[in-house]
DNA sequence: GGAGTGATGACA
DNA sequence: GTCATCACTCCA
């Protein structure tokens, strides 16, 4: 069996978009009470500093958004049009504003059907994603090829005004593995 | 194509 | 305090 090792905060803490395109094939596991479930990240997108007026920290800093300006290797987790909850890890040195949000996970296509399958609420935002807290990821020896990843302008973000909102800042894993 | 939903941030 | 907005999903 291929080692598994789970994600720590040094791997999170580089270049946001770097990372975003790292994470495709990397394991989202879930622990509850009843289970614990792993599904591989199929779709992310960058949301990346200051300047990105497609993040909620081009406003600046709120209560909201306070963890996207902390170290790397956090959840930040918020509701959205009253009923969805959005994944997203914090990436990026302590002090810069950047995240990447889990769009997509196998078998479960949009953000806010991947939290609810793996009961993911607001509980966990600002847990950091380790074991303990229920909710981390794991390298489980899937390789990528660059040839796999897709490149697409993010979703849902057409006020950020085209500059911004064009930006392929959104990685698609387009070739479901072999087994 | 359009409604639902409620926390959040801007403004007063 | 009020009001408009929103990193979406569902149903028609």
């Amino acid at each position: 069996m291929l080692s598994v090792e789970i994600l720590k905060g040094d791997f999170f803490r580089r270049k946001t978009t770097a990372v975003a395109q790292e994470l495709l094939g990397k394991f989202l596991v879930r622990k509850t009470k009843m289970q614990e479930l792993a599904c591989m990240i199929t779709e992310v997108e960058a949301y990346d500093g200051f300047a990105d007026k497609a993040s909620h920290a081009h406003r600046g800093k709120t209560m909201r958004n306070e963890v996207m300006f902390g170290p790397p290797g956090y959840w930040y987790i918020y509701l959205v049009y009253g009923m969805h909850q959005m994944l997203n890890i914090v990436t990026g040195e302590e002090g810069y504003p950047a995240a990447i949000l889990i769009r997509a996970v196998e078998g479960m296509s949009g953000p806010g059907r991947v939290t609810k399958l793996l009961a993911i609420d607001h509980s966990l935002n600002k847990k950091p994603a380790e074991r303990a807290s229920g909710l981390w990821i794991e390298d489980r020896g899937v390789v990528i090829p660059k040839h796999a990843i897709e490149k697409t302008p993010r979703i849902g973000v057409a006020y950020a005004g085209p500059e911004w909102s064009q930006k392929p800042y959104r990685f698609v894993l387009k070739v479901k593995r072999g087994n």
